[in-house]
RNA sequence: GGGCCGGUAGCUCAGUUUGGCAGAGCGUCUGGCUUUUAACCAGACGGUCGCGUGUUCAAAUCGCGCCCGGCCCGCCA
C-alpha cells in the first residue's frame, strides 16, 4: 500500500462512503481493512504538564469511533497512551494539582525539577508529592478527565511497556534492522546519520536520556548498548550529559518518537488513531514510512483533528489561557462537552466561556431535534438522529433542559425551592414532569451560576439576603421606597409591581432609572440587575418588604 | 521559500464530495407582554460565501492564480 494522506475526513468520498456523522467515515474505513477483534483504537499524549481541554481531543474523537464500531458489533479496546518515558525538555512555568488549580512553578520546589530536566517524566519525583511520579501525576488527571466525561480508556504507561518488556522486542527488531531504520528516517530527518542509533538509553549515573549509543550488542542473552552520556538539545537550551559511559538493557531506556509511535501500533495493534494536525506533516508520513519498511506492518487509519483555541487564543498554561475538563464540568453538563468533540474535527473553532450560553444552546436544539420537537433541514435532522445518543447516556425524551441563560436567572436565588417554583411559573417544567427530570433541570442552574460568576457577566447577581449593602438615598427615594413596600405588602402580580415602580417614583419626583437604581443597590448591591417586578414578586414578600424598609 | 489544512451574516457554525433560490441559532433592531431596566412571544434587518479568473444554461460548491490565518518542512514529542 502506498503513502496514505492523513487528512481521512477530508478525501473524497464514493456515494456508499458518506455518512452524517464523520465517525461512521472512519469506522468504515477501520471495517474495510478486516482488523482482527478486538479493534484497538490508540490515543497518547506525554504528561509533561497540566492536562487541558485540547488533549480531551486525543480521548473523545477515539472515543466515537470506537462507540460506532462497538454499535456495529465489534470488540473494540481503547487504549490510551501516556508517554511518559519522555524526558523533561523544559520547565514548566505552570503546573496543577489533582484537583486541577493552577499552581506557579515557584509554589512547588522548582530546584528538584530543574535537576531533573533530561529525565524521564516516570523518574521524576511528583512537585505535589501525592503521586509516584511526576508522570504520574498528570496521567492521573488525564485518567480522571476520561472518567468525567465517561469515556473508558485504558491508559496504558509507556515507562511500564519498556519495564516489562512489552517493548523489548520490537526494540530488539528496529536495532537489529538498524541500517534499514536509518535508510528510512533519513529522508525525512537530516541529523540522520550512519552514526544514528534508534535507540536512547537512560544513563545510570545521572539519570537522564542520552542520544549517544557508542555500540549495540544483540547476541547475549540479554540484548545491550554501550553509551557515553552527553549533552542533549532542548529547544534553545543544552541539557548537560555528565560523560558517564555505561551499559543499557532494551528496558532501560526510550525509542526516538519517530520509532515510538509505529512500535506503539504493533504491540498494541493499533487499527486506528486520531492526532493533531502538527503530527500531520512530520510524524506520519515517516511514521507510516517505518511502520511499513522497517517493522513491516500496516499503519492504523489515521486522522488528522484540528487544534481548538480558548477564548480565541492558543491553550498555554503558562499565559493561563488554560482550562481543564474539572473546570468546564462545573459549568455545564458532561453532554454538553461530549457533543462539543461530536463536531467535525477537521474544522478549528473555539471553545469560548464567554459564549458558553451558545454551546449549551446548540447541544438542547439537538436533543430537541432528536426528539422531533421542532423542525430541522434533513442535514441536522441526519445529524441530530445519529450523534445524539452516543453523546448522551441515555435517551429520555421526558428530560427538561432549562435555556441556559434562564438557568443563569435564577442561580441569583440561593432558594432551590424558589429556583424551582420560578421555572414552573415561566413555563419550563411542567406539571406532570418527573421528579427526576426537574432535579437534572435544575442541577444547570449551580452550572450557570459558576459560568455567571467565573465570567461576571450580565447575570452575575446574587440576592444580597443575609445583610442589607451599604446605601445612601435622598428623602424622596426613601419614601418611594416605603410606598413602594406598601404596595408589594398589600400582594400584587408581577406585572403590577413593575407598573408600581414606574409610578411610585413618578409620584415622588424621582427619576425612573435611578430609582431603579436604589432597588438594585438594596438587593443586589449593584447598579444594574434583572427585571426588577417579576423579580421583587418571585422572592418571599416578608423579606422584600423589610428591605424595602431597609430593615434588615 | 515548499507542502498541508482552514476562510460562509456582527458572533458561533451548517451547507462544499453529487454545481440548481444563501441557511440556522445567538446577537441587533422593531413591536407585544397595559408604562425605557436584560427571563417570555412575534416580526424585521443582516451576505462581494477571502479576492480574481476560467468552465457552465447555472458556481459557496469544479479548475487555475492570488490574499489571510494555522500546522509542518531543524530538534523533540
Amino acid at each position: 500500500m502506498s503513502d496514505e494522506s492523513p487528512y481521512t475526513l477530508q478525501r473524497d468520498l464514493e456515494e456508499d462512503e458518506r455518512h452524517a456523522f464523520w465517525a461512521d467515515i472512519v469506522a468504515d474505513r477501520v471495517e474495510s481493512r478486516d482488523p482482527d477483534e478486538p479493534i484497538v483504537v490508540k490515543g497518547g499524549i506525554s504528561p509533561s504538564g497540566v492536562p487541558h481541554l485540547g488533549n480531551v481531543n486525543e480521548i473523545m474523537r477515539g472515543y466515537y469511533v470506537a462507540e460506532v464500531l462497538r454499535e456495529r458489533g465489534h470488540e473494540v479496546r481503547q487504549v490510551f497512551t501516556a508517554d511518559d518515558r519522555d524526558p523533561l525538555r523544559k520547565l514548566p512555568r505552570t503546573l496543577c494539582d489533582l484537583e486541577g488549580n493552577l499552581v506557579d512553578l515557584g509554589e512547588v520546589d522548582a530546584g528538584a525539577l530543574g535537576r531533573n530536566l533530561g529525565a524521564p517524566y516516570t523518574d521524576i519525583p511528583d512537585p505535589f508529592g501525592c503521586c509516584d511520579s511526576y508522570g504520574d501525576h498528570f496521567s492521573t488527571i488525564i485518567q480522571d478527565s476520561a472518567d468525567a466525561v465517561d469515556v473508558p480508556i485504558d491508559l496504558v504507561s509507556n515507562t511500564e511497556m519498556y519495564e516489562n518488556g512489552d517493548l523489548e522486542e520490537v526494540t530488539r527488531f528496529v536495532l537489529e534492522h538498524r541500517d534499514r531504520a536509518r535508510e528510512v528516517l533519513s529522508a525525512y530527518q537530516d541529523k540522520v546519520d550512519e552514526d544514528y542509533v534508534p535507540f536512547n538509553p537512560i544513563c545510570e549515573e545521572c539519570g537522564k536520556i542520552t542520544e549517544t549509543v557508542t555500540s549495540v550488542d544483540l547476541e547475549g542473552e540479554t540484548p545491550t548498548v554501550e553509551y557515553e552520556c552527553t549533552d542533549m538539545d532542548a529547544g534553545d537550551q543544552t541539557i548537560d550529559g555528565c560523560g558517564h559511559e555505561g551499559t543499557a538493557t532494551l528496558r532501560e531506556g526510550k525509542m526516538p518518537w519517530r520509532f515510538e509511535w509505529p512500535a506503539q501500533w504493533q504491540v498494541l495493534g493499533v487499527d486506528f488513531e486520531p492526532f493533531g494536525k502538527d503530527h500531520a506533516e512530520g510524524s506520519w508520513p515517516s511514521g507510516q514510512d517505518v511502520a511499513r519498511n522497517v517493522f513491516e506492518i500496516e499503519p492504523p487509519v489515521p486522522m488528522v483533528y484540528e487544534w481548538f483555541t480558548l477564548e480565541g487564543q492558543p491553550f498555554s498554561s503558562s499565559e493561563g489561557n488554560v482550562i481543564l475538563v474539572s473546570d468546564v464540568l462545573e459549568l455545564l453538563e458532561p453532554e454538553v462537552l461530549r457533543y462539543f468533540f461530536a463536531k467535525d474535527p477537521s474544522k478549528a473553532r473555539d471553545f469560548s466561556i464567554e459564549r458558553l450560553d451558545q454551546l449549551v444552546d446548540e447541544f438542547d436544539r439537538l436533543e430537541a431535534i432528536y426528539f422531533d420537537e421542532i423542525e430541522a433541514d434533513e442535514d441536522e435532522a441526519a445529524f441530530a438522529e445519529r450523534v445524539y445518543p452516543l453523546v448522551v447516556e441515555e435517551p429520555r425524551e421526558e428530560r427538561i433542559r432549562l435555556p441556559y441563560t434562564f438557568a443563569a436567572v435564577l442561580g441569583m436565588f440561593d432558594d432551590p425551592d424558589l429556583r424551582e417554583d420560578v421555572a414552573r411559573k415561566e413555563g419550563h417544567i411542567p406539571d406532570d414532569a418527573p421528579e427526576w427530570a426537574v432535579e437534572d433541570a435544575l442541577a444547570r442552574v449551580e452550572k450557570a451560576r459558576n459560568w455567571a460568576r467565573r465570567t461576571a457577566n450580565e447575570f452575575d447577581y446574587e440576592l444580597k439576603r443575609t445583610e442589607i449593602p451599604d446605601h445612601d438615598f435622598d428623602a424622596a427615594t426613601e419614601d418611594a421606597l416605603a410606598e413602594l413596600a406598601d404596595f408589594i405588602e398589600a400582594g400584587h402580580e408581577p406585572d403590577e409591581i413593575q407598573g408600581e415602580i414606574y409610578e411610585t417614583a413618578k409620584r415622588h419626583d424621582v427619576d425612573v432609572g435611578d430609582f431603579f437604581g436604589a432597588g438594585y443597590r438594596l438587593f443586589f448591591d449593584e447598579d444594574q440587575g434583572p427585571k426588577l417586578g417579576p423579580f421583587l414578586a418571585k422572592v418571599d414578600r416578608e423579606f422584600v418588604v423589610a428591605r424595602l424598609r431597609r430593615e434588615r
